[in-house]
DNA sequence: GCAAAAGTGTTTGGGATACACCCATGC
DNA sequence: GCATGGGTGTATCCCAAACACTTTTGC
């Protein structure tokens, strides 16, 4: 090393995408800041990750006490990437490390209106360069559609065919075709019958099935 | 935010893993560690980012002063992941972002024998936790081959299909059969012929080729 | 002529796509 | 009976995989 000052760490902060199917509809949970920059707009949830802390659980603090969400109890999280711009930041130069979870039927543990599940079609401008942080990690999404269970993550534990489907419409965003889908799906070998029927109003019930192993 | 003292951000480094093909073969560069921990072994080049830079101008700063590499000159560089382990850091927790980067005939700016690039399938065992940051570096570098043009970054401006394919073969660690690659390659219209032929040796010479665009 | 790498086609199976109608239910 | 979403089959195309011999050169 060459400083010849103590060393100095850059600011480190967490942020998360939480993903989260209602009613069959894909939301994402944000945060109206407190303070500024950009006060009382909408925002991931995040915040400053220190020393003496990993950023998993840096994540866990921030969410739980800032949104009211326990990462802890998602079926699903991952790290994706960490964002760099020098201006990403009004204040100054800010590391943030970007997380994403899924679930299905999250609550919150403290009903605010600071914080909300909002459909991801109906988004408003975010803080930050949140949005992209959005966009990359439902890319990330859908990259690993066919290749893991990730779905099951977003999905009660028994579900029709048509609710994984709609799930992944959201998540690619495009339509498909829905005798296609169901061979595939079907073919993957992933999914077991239960057996049991769904009824959901005037028309046909519908089988239902779960996530193998 | 809840803490009484300032924020005390977390240690930060920045690791590299630069990919080089010499005689097309696919080399990973390595610094052998001056200091204690992991002293005198073989690690990937890195070091601490400070708070006044960005990752990127660290890394660049750092690979240019401890391996004589510069990474600007580089076709291709990606950060990847963060690595946060508690444990990954003998002395306490650090978060590693680390990058991955490609070219071809890559020379040490001032030779030395601490830094050196090392066939991949020849690599010894390595500081912290670097094989595993190989490894991950490569399977990014794998799901990318058929998206992008990655690989155009590890071959020299004009190139024989052989080359190509052997390059293709390192990265996915598998052989793949002449005429299958050929077709496959050809068909993708990625490609095009220079006219020139490379002789190299006692066999028929191969038709040249670059990348459109 | 012989060693060494370049170059070349066909067959087959499986997955992706396109496409339209009947079924079970609630009201 | 009608509106609503559940459920089903076939034909086509394209891509992936398997597979072996001829060509051109240097020595």
């Amino acid at each position: 090393m060459k400083y010849d000052k103590p060393y100095q760490p850059p600011v480190v902060t967490v942020d998360v995408v939480i993903f989260n199917t209602i009613n069959n509809i894909l939301h994402v949970l944000v945060s109206k800041r407190a303070k500024d920059p950009f006060k009382n707009q909408w925002s991931l949830p995040g915040g400053y990750s220190p020393a003496d802390k990993m950023l998993i659980d840096s994540l866990q603090e921030i969410s739980l006490r800032k949104a009211g969400i326990d990462i802890k109890k998602l079926q699903y999280l991952e790290q994706f990437y960490a964002f760099d711009s020098i201006d990403r930041d009004p204040r100054g130069h800010a590391i943030s490390i970007a997380y994403f979870g899924c679930g299905h039927n999250l609550e919150l543990e403290k009903a605010n209106q600071e914080s909300k599940f909002i459909p991801i079609n109906d988004l408003p401008k975010l803080a930050y360069d949140h949005q992209e942080i959005i966009k990359l990690a439902l890319q990330k999404i859908a990259n690993q559609l066919d290749h893991s269970n990730i779905s099951s993550s977003l999905l009660p534990k028994t579900f029709t065919l048509s609710q994984l489907q709609t799930l992944y419409e959201q998540i690619l965003n495009q339509e498909l075709d829905k005798r296609n889908f169901r061979k595939k799906i079907l073919k993957s070998d992933l999914l077991e019958e239960t057996g049991e029927l769904k009824k959901d109003g005037a028309h046909r019930p519908a089988k239902t099935y779960y996530f193998k192993s």
